[in-house]
RNA sequence: GGCCCCUUCGUCUAGCGGUCUAGGACUCCGGCCUUUCACGCCGGCAACACGGGUUCGAGUCCCGUAGGGGUCACCA
């Protein structure tokens, strides 16, 4: 038997981080095992457009290299995979459980119920439906409905014995049968719930195993109730712990963020992805650009490996040492029984460090070809780019070496991108290293006019020619480059000052340093 | 509140009765390197929730307690 899962998310627009990393364990099992995971839509209640608020969801997916061998856009053998399209098929179940007595009709009314429920709380027991307007016979449908009513199905659970989960990862789980309600499968107007949904899907598309997060652990047994009672077999369960929030064990959401802001390290990823997306155009709308959701990775430029392998060990580990793995890796080495039981929380510091390792160990024409969009929707580099503007950028981004650990970081070298003339000089730095010293306007002045003299304008000329000239007027070094990096780039820090003036040349780099003289003669008037 | 799940450094985790005076990674702290920033290197702080058992021996097994979480819809 081939195993087959699946990952069933519903169109909300949004491709949650968490729910990812449920999707990744299923994809793992599959492509591992040589099964088939499948993607459904689980849409039985939305009555939104479904289109625009799945396709962010799908690409999320495709972005992350999770493909699906079935559902949406690729079809398969089971189709439809929308379970707003499988109504019938979830019809027809109920009608089955209906006659063979598993469900029934009810024509309580929603208020009825409340007010057992209501009753049942006030009296502190537990509540156990009366089962009052439940419809046994022909005559009870047409009694009740004479009196105006209609009716939903709902399922008649048994009231004693116990329901053994027996879960791969949690091992066997009890449930008494008595606690269970008799859940509606079916509205009035008869469309079907998400349980006898779920279960028919599974069913239907053969999944073999159900691995999803533990929320769903105390919704098992009717699960299992409604399969065993349509005489489906069961599929393995896992239930895998969720994500939890940074820093606490509450479940991961995105309707939160506020709070999380309080966090600093979430607080510092969020403030890094906002810097970028606002100079790319990216609307930073809280619903939507958060660091709860996929796409923030996206716009922000984190690389798709170094996310799933963080998430990967969000809740699993192989040994007590490895870290990095490859997709082909964690497709040999997954394993449900090393799934860990309770819940993790999402570590934006630890994300970031395997998104710095990913980054740097890409060769250069990779990283240029992840930069340039930000340089470009930044303004900052004409679409589509020239090869003189290409080899330059390769220059920049091997100089900056780690220091671009997403690919937006590359805006933090705009000043190479910018006319000279329209140099922007950060107001603090140009204070403590040009105004406050006092013979810094001097001393610049003098290199200045001694890089005329430098014969070769590499990395390695400069670097001799400044230590010469600092020798020759014995002073330390540290009494000059931080006035010229902050006149030649605007910036209180960057990477290697020499590697800079060789990136920008003899020419613009004496120009800034003109312009920054000049600016400073202004400011002594 | 009922039911269910979970509980090793701040965080992610290793540990499946003796090799644990509990290992690794990230963070943090100190130092080195250094023209800034980042990296790198060296060092350091830091955990078996608690209480009972079982056993020659318990982080590892059992039972309680406590704490945290999830779930209790004509939502998914």
């Amino acid at each position: 038997m081939t195993v087959r899962t699946r990952f069933a998310p519903s169109p909300t627009g949004y491709l949650h981080i968490g729910g990812v990393r449920t999707a990744l364990f299923n994809w793992l099992l599959a492509r591992q095992q040589g099964g088939q995971f499948i993607l459904r839509i689980d849409d039985t209640d939305s009555e939104r457009n479904i289109e625009a608020a799945l396709q962010p969801i799908l690409d999320g997916f495709r972005w992350l290299g999770i493909d699906w061998d079935e559902g949406p856009e690729v079809g398969g053998g089971h189709a439809p995979y929308f379970q707003s399209e499988r109504l019938e098929r979830y019809q027809s179940a109920a009608r089955k459980l209906l006659e063979s007595g598993h469900a029934y009709r009810d024509y309580a009314t929603p208020q009825e119920v409340a007010e057992e429920r209501e009753a049942a709380e006030k009296e502190k027991r537990d509540f156990v439906y009366s089962r009052r307007w439940m419809a046994e016979t022909e005559e009870d449908c047409q009694r009740f409905e004479a009196e105006g009513r209609s009716f939903v199905v709902r399922l008649k659970m048994p009231r004693e014995g116990t329901c053994q989960i027996d879960d791969l990862v949690r091992g066997e789980v009890r449930f008494e049968w008595s606690r269970e309600q008799d859940h509606v499968i079916q509205r009035a107007d008869g469309t079907c719930l998400y349980h006898l949904a779920s279960v028919v899907d599974d069913h239907d598309f053969e999944i073999t195993h159900v691995v999803r997060a533990v929320e769903h652990l105390s919704n098992t047994p009717r699960q299992i109730f409604i399969a065993q009672s349509l005489g489906y077999e069961l599929p393995q369960y896992a239930h895998i712990p969720f994500v939890a929030e940074p820093g606490s064990k509450n479940k991961l959401s995105k309707r939160k963020i506020e709070q999380y802001m309080k966090n600093r390290d979430f607080k510092k990823l969020f403030d890094r992805g906002q810097a970028i997306a606002e100079r790319v155009g990216v609307a930073v709308e809280p619903n939507s650009f958060n660091p709860v959701l996929v796409d923030f990775y996206r716009e922000v430029g984190f690389l798709p490996d170094a996310i799933v392998n963080y998430l990967l060990l969000l809740g699993w580990s192989l040994d007590d040492k490895t870290e990095d793995f490859s997709r082909q890796q964690m497709i040999d080495l997954f394993a449900l029984e090393r799934v860990v039981k309770s819940a993790a929380s999402f570590d934006p510091e630890k994300l970031l460090v395997f998104q710095q390792r990913y980054m740097n160990d890409l060769p250069v024409d990779q990283k240029v070809a992840l930069c340039l969009p930000y340089l470009q929707r930044a303004g900052l580099v004409v679409d589509p780019a020239d090869e003189e503007t290409l080899t330059y950028l390769a220059a920049i981004i091997r100089a900056a070496d780690d220091r671009v650990a997403v690919a937006g970081d590359i805006l933090n070298f705009d000043d190479f991108f910018v006319a000279d003339e329209a140099l922007v000089y950060e107001s603090k730095p140009f204070e403590k290293r040009l105004v406050k010293p006092e013979d810094a306007g001097e001393l610049l002045a003098a290199f200045r006019e001694s890089l005329a003299d430098v014969d070769d304008f590499t990395t390695e000329r400069i670097d001799a020619w400044l230590h010469q000239f600092c020798e020759s007027k014995e002073i330390k070094i540290g009494q000059i480059i931080h006035a010229l990096r902050v006149a030649v780039t605007g910036k209180a820090a960057g990477f290697g000052m020499f590697e800079t003036m060789e990136i920008l040349g003899r020419e613009r780099t004496v120009r800034r340093i003109d312009r920054a003289l000049e600016q400073l003669s202004q400011r002594a008037k």
